[in-house]
DNA sequence: ATCTAGTTGCAAACACTTCTTAGTTAGGAA
DNA sequence: TTCCTAACTAAGAAGTGTTTGCAACTAGAT
């Protein structure tokens, strides 16, 4: 329910504000604060650093709260992450220019070839933030087994309790 | 291992004598295995799961040397990694769709806008792998600051003493 | 067969993230 | 405002994934 124009961040809070309120949560300052720091910045910080600049306006908050904080914000669908997360670092043989899919339930990463894609058109703002030396297309989407596995469990669509 | 006619893995194989040896160091067992390993799947694992595999042909090899060969078969441009490695898990408070362009360098992630990438065509293939959620492209290179860096660093030695 | 620098296996360290316990603070409903 | 309790801090420990130090080993050259 945003009335005037606001600012990016001032927007992205109001939907931390609202999505608190749904899921029943406390809109806690350590929330705010940490979300106001993830949502006015695109360097895609990591925990580590986010705490760290977040310390500053909080000087009390702690590491274990970030790590917290984040989780929920990405539960409440306000926050994602960058390249997979869980499990190891993965390696791949295959050193030609290709692509992946990845399931989002098990993980599994498939390769696959497009000559489309591997001469992608880019906009010209990548151009101005540095050298090109490839491009990839990472597809994620629910792999056919685990489509049969959540079907057969017959699990209705909830959110995260 | 006389045969006329080559396997992928064995093509694979060759390459990694060759790599070996012209970067001098030595070809043992370890690295053949671990890489045959790799070269023959195409699931992309990880470390441990590699580990696991390589250990059934030869019990004595250690989760350390994996890792080891691993990072040597990267620097010989054998292998490659899936996703960002070291480094934390790092947040992006940006959920629209958007598309990433990573420094190889210094690690740095900048988003990028392109209506055209959000709306691949993907190849037929893809669909029969599973659903599919979303498609992101990630664009790697170096970065404009580290290029600066590299021409500075990477300057012909000229008489500083 | 001998030599030796590069490699390995083991264990321990390390980095990132999560969890435990216990005591305190503060959001927000009544 | 009062009260209930979710959420927080603190300090520590544990769980993963990865790297490192070191003595023993071995590939490959002589």
């Amino acid at each position: 329910m945003s009335k005037t124009k606001q600012s990016p961040v001032e927007r992205r809070l109001a939907r931390l504000t609202d999505a608190v309120r749904e899921a029943g949560i406390k809109l806690t300052h350590q929330r705010i604060e940490i979300f106001r720091e993830l949502a006015g910045t695109e360097e895609h910080p990591d925990a580590e650093t986010l705490f760290e600049a977040v310390r500053k306006r909080m000087p009390t908050v702690s590491l274990d709260t970030v790590y917290r904080t984040l989780s929920t914000l990405q539960e409440l669908g306000l926050v994602k992450t960058i390249g997979q997360q869980g499990g190891g670092t993965r390696f791949d043989a295959n050193i030609e220019p290709h692509h992946h899919y990845v399931c989002v339930s098990c993980g599994m990463i498939r390769d696959f070839e497009s000559k489309e894609l591997n001469s992608l058109r880019l906009p010209g703002t990548v151009r101005q933030l540095g050298t090109i030396l490839d491009a990839n297309v990472e597809v994620r989407g629910l792999c056919a087994k685990c489509q049969g596995r959540k079907k057969a469990s017959t699990r209705p669509k909830s959110k995260s309790s």
